[in-house]
Order: C-alpha cells, then structure tokens, then sequence
RNA sequence: GCGCCUGUAGCUCAGCUGGAUAGAGCACCGGCCUUCUAAGCCGGUGGUCGCAGGUUCGAGUCCUGCCGGGCGCACCA
C-alpha cells in the first residue's frame, strides 16, 4: 500500500523535476507516514515541506504542484493538502482489504521477505557463566536476543543461536571453592569461607549432588560426582556441568535454544588465544610495563590502554575476547549481533579496539552490539536485590513457575532495551490486569471460539480460506482493522534492522484493541451470510497475524483460554 | 571526575529516526453480560514531555548547559 502511493508520488516528483518546477539535478524521496487522525486519511507524506527550500516557493503550492501530477490510481480516492503542505492519502476500501486475502494465502509467512537473502548472521546471548542459576537479568538477555532471531529468521537471514561461556579462570575456581567448603560441612557464616565465595542455596545442591554420586550430562561432557572432598578438580568440574544443566533446563523451559556453546577453554586449547597474542604483538600494538603486557587500545579509541597479560602469565578476560570475535569473523559472519546486559557495555570499545589491531580487514564497528538496561525486581512493594554471591536473588526459573512462561517473555521483551525495566512479581503473576499478554492471546482465542461456534453450526472455514465479498466490508473498524493488518509486514522488516523487538508487542497490543473493539461492536455469526463470510475472512487474516506476531516474540497463541 | 543509558499522566511505559490537537495500559469515577468467552467493550478524570537556552516553516524527538536516576571506569568476567 505504501509502495503503491510512493510509487505515485516519485513520478509526481519526475515530472515537476522535468518541467523545471524542482531541480533536475536532485533526488527526492518521498517519506510516507502513517496518519494519526482518521481525518488526515491513511497515509501522509511531508515532501513538499521538506522539498519546498529547494523549489524555491511556498509548501502549500508545491503540494498543488505534485498532487496535480500525480498519475490516476484506482487504489485511492481522494488526496488532500493539509495544514502546512501535507499530502494526505484516502485509500479505496477495495484497496484497503487486499491485504485480508495476502494474509491467508501466505499464512504463517505473512510479514515475512527475503531481504536477508540467507545471509549468515550470529547472535551471541545470554552467555551466562556456569557459576549460579539464570536471573531475570539474563531472562531478558534470552527473551530479546532470541526474539532478535526470530525476527532476523523472518527476514530471510540464516540465524546461528550462539552462548558463550567462561569454563575456567577466577570466577570457576571460586566457583569450586566455594562447593567445596560445603562439601566439607562448612556454612557461608563459617570463618574460614572462601572470601570470595558464593553464598546461594544452589551451592549446597551442587554439594550434596556432588557427594551423593549423582551423574551430570550437560554439553559435550558427562561428570560423575565422588565422595572425595579434597578433589578440587572434580568437584569443579562436577559443579560446572551442574550448573550447565541447570541453566539449559531453565532456557528449554523458557523456550530458548541455542545452536552453539562455545567454551573459552576451546580457545586456548585450540592455540586461538596464543595466535591472537602472537598478532597483536607483531603488529605493534603492544608493549610491556611493569611486567605486563598491554594493548594499545587508546589507538581505536579507549580512553586508556589495557592489560591483556598479567604479570602472573594469565591472560585478563579480554583478550579471549578478542581471540574469540576473530573466530566468529573467521567462520564467516558479515553480521555478528551480541545481546548484553549494559553493565557490559566498556567490552564494546575493548573488542572492537582489539580487532582493528589484528588488521584483518575486520569494519571498525563490527561486531554490533544490543545492550539491555538493567531489570530491577520488587516484590511486596520492596526491591530484590540480584546478587549471585550474596544469594538472594530471583531466578528465571521462579519468574517461569510463577508468572508463566508467556507472560515472563512478553513482559521482558515488551520494553525498549535503552530503558531500564521494573518487574514488578506480585503485578505480573496478578493474572487478571496488567498482564498485556493475556488482552493478545484472549483475542485469539476469541476468533478460535467463534470459528467452532461456526462449525457447530455446520459451517467449516478453512483457516487460510478466503471466502466471501471483501466489497461487503464497509465499516470503519473493518478498514482500519485492515490497514493494521497491512502494517504488519513493514514492521517485522523495521523491527528487525533497528533490532528492536519491543515494537511487536506494542503492535500487537493495538491489534488486540481494534479486534476487540470491533467484536464487541458488531456481530460476527449473522443471518447474512454473505456478510458473514467475509467478516470470518477478516477474523481469521487478524488471527493469522496474531499468531505470526506472538510466534516472533516465542509466546503461545491459544485457542481458548 | 570521565564514558554509556535515561527523565513523557498518580504508577508502568509507547511515541513510526523532525511533522498536524503528545498516546496506551493500570489506578480512579460512571455505564454494558436472557445476545459469537466480561481475561472484554463504551464514556470520563488526569500533562508547563526534568529545567533553561539554541537550530527552522515545525522540537517530546536534533545541539549546548544545568538538575535528578541507573550502569560502567581492574593485572574480575
């Protein structure tokens, strides 16, 4: 529909560039808007404000100009100037139900293009290390990023889930620590704790599995735990696969999967951290000081250079960071998207620093990045702290069991990632208000109920079958329910290259209220069966449209509730 | 102190990359179930878009400066 009046208005634009009205020697590209007010028709455009400098006369009459040029179209009605120049745009109903009849026959791949062209695109998320169970923080880490695959999927890329993990290094070996000082009988309030340590709950499951002889299967490894307390190794070992297990448990039960794990060990053991040191070096971006050696970051921008090998010999995080953004480089990913919560956010500088240095030809802003603010959580009106070592903290795994699966996801993907988001438990698990997800699904639900009430009464509707004379439909609530059903495709297009997931559920969320504004307006099951028909029509193209737009957020469309 | 994010209705948030009279939900007030599911609908109350300048036909949106909130600023990840 769009296409259609910009099409109109690009050879409107030609012509006066023609005669010499606007410069021959520029190229206009007319914006069309979506209108606001049902006054101002469907659609907007603002080009003659925008072009009217240049034309060298007033907006109003250089929108005369372009309407008085604009070739016949039996997909509009009428076009209007408006206020100070604005073209505003009525489309024909006939037009405006096209869409109803797209939308069955494409079914589950309406909104879907090709525009990816099977590109290969990596998204890394979540990337939680094994050293505690999955908080609401990386819940909404897993909720976008994966919504982000859902959405790049759509647009016709070849979409790799990927989930990086530090399997060795401080953070394990506190990890280790502190399971076994539990396996040796001792309390987080016992003097001799690791100082360090992590004081969750979880650690004495981890302990008590570990003496008990349980066997671990998570990944690519298999741990049996022992009774021997003083194998450090083992019980480390044994609490990472535990953790591992634990996390993916959790991910399945919120309907994430992932397509690769990555281990940082991987990297040294495949010599990737030495080689990337190695080019580094002979590049000349490092240098040694006070026992250390340090990459000179402040030449792609740092504010200050970093430590990438410590004095002890061991290397700080970054450095297998890097080793490991050139492997994904490597593996042939153009478009590399790492989901992170923005306490992470001074790696985005470091990485990239890291990776203009191995000069492989790698662009200056690659990879992207999508940062997420922060969640805060409250629950009896009190604000929960998140902190793994002190140990209270709200997991996933409690948000899944007590708000739902759905409802978790919408809400954590319901919000721009830029702003920060209170989880208010005791409000999403009120499963009557507040919960947005459930106004959406009742919406489908509804049409679901009204196509079995049709069956009852012997009447069968295919669910992509279009029957009926869309030229019937000529109420208001009928158009616009139309035209936002016509919205839908440029949506998953634009929601997925500003990678921003949020604008589904607020789309849906008006879809939901024009349906249900409508049903409670006019009756669907009519003696007028002609009419009828073509309202299921319209009833199941909304329906399709909800499916596919809960389907991109990974949240269930039910057919009654 | 420096960097990133942020400030919109009582609360939680949108605002289509600069457009027309700033929108939803919740809360509050008043209506609608012998009628396809009331997890719904209809109407109403509620705003100096943090403050002050600037850019232009036009600013919640862009620039500058303040004020307030969050997160970073390791030889931790």
């Amino acid at each position: 529909m769009k296409e259609i009046v910009s099409d109109l208005l690009q050879s409107a634009l030609a012509a006066l560039q023609s005669k010499g009205t606007l410069p021959a020697d520029q190229t206009y590209t007319p914006q069309i808007g979506n209108t606001k007010d049902k006054s101002h028709g469907d659609y907007a455009c603002n080009i003659a404000l925008v072009a009217a400098k240049s034309a060298g006369c007033a907006p109003r009459k250089l929108a005369e100009a372009l309407v008085a040029n604009l070739p016949a179209s039996a997909a509009v009605d009428k076009v209007e100037i408006a206020g100070p120049g604005f073209i505003n745009f009525f489309m024909s109903t006939a037009s405006a139900f096209g869409v109803v009849n797209t939308a069955l026959e494409q079914a589950e791949n309406f909104g879907c293009n090709q525009s990816g062209k099977g590109e290969k695109v990596q998204v890394e998320f979540v990337s939680a290390n094994p050293t505690g169970p999955l908080h609401v923080g990386h819940g909404r880490g897993a909720a976008i990023g994966d919504c982000i695959c859902r959405l790049l999927d759509a647009n016709g890329y070849q979409v790799t889930r990927e989930f990086y993990y530090n399997d060795a290094g401080a953070q394990i070996n506190n990890l280790g620590l502190s399971v076994q000082a539990r396996v040796k009988g001792l309390t987080p309030d016992h003097e001799s704790w690791p100082e360090n340590g992590y004081r969750g709950d979880y650690i004495t499951d981890v302990a008590e599995a570990y003496l008990a002889g349980k066997t671990i299967t998570a990944d690519d490894r298999s741990v049996t735990g022992e009774a021997e307390p003083n194998n450090l190794e083992a019980i480390t070992n044994f609490a990472v696969a535990y953790l591992r297990r634990e996390q993916d448990s959790d991910l399945k039960a919120f309907g994430v999967e992932f397509d690769v794990y990555f281990l940082e060990s991987s990297l040294y053991d495949d010599g990737k951290v030495e080689a990337t040191v190695k080019r580094l070096q002979e590049n000349g971006y490092t240098y040694e000081d006070g026992g250390a050696l340090w990459l000179k970051t402040t030449e792609f921008g740092d504010d200050k250079d970093r430590v990438m090998r410590k004095t002890d010999g061991g290397y700080t995080y970054f450095l297998p960071d890097v080793a490991y953004h050139l492997d994904k480089w490597q593996r042939g990913f153009s478009t590399v998207i790492n989901e992170q919560g923005a306490d992470h956010h001074s790696t985005v500088t470091r990485v990239r620093a890291g990776l203009q240095a191995l000069n492989v030809g790698i662009p200056k802003d690659w990879p992207d990045y999508v940062l997420h603010q922060m969640v805060m959580v409250i629950r009896g009106g009190e604000e929960v702290k998140i902190s793994k070592r002190a140990g209270s903290y709200v997991t996933l795994s409690d948000l899944i069991d007590e708000v739902g699966r759905d409802a978790t996801r919408f809400f954590l993907a319901a919000r721009r990632v830029d702003s920060q988001l209170t989880f208010d438990i005791d409000l999403a698990r009120s499963q009557t208000n507040e919960n947005p997800v459930y106004y959406i699904q009742y919406a489908h639900a509804r049409i679901c109920s009204v196509l079995r009430k049709l069956a009852v009464e012997g009447v069968q509707r295919g669910r992509h079958e279009c029957v009926g004379d869309l030229t019937l439909l000529t109420l208001d609530e009928e158009k616009e329910l139309a035209n936002q059903l016509a919205k839908y495709p440029e949506l998953v297009a634009s929601s997925a290259a500003q990678r921003e997931p949020h604008t589904l559920s607020q789309y849906l969320r008006e879809l939901a209220g024009l349906f249900h504004s409508y049903y409670n307006a006019h009756k669907v099951l009519i003696e007028d069966t002609a009419l009828r028909d073509a309202r299921i029509s319209l009833y199941l193209a909304v329906r399709q449209v909800i499916e596919n737009g809960l389907g991109l957020l990974g949240v269930s469309a039910p057919e009654e509730m």
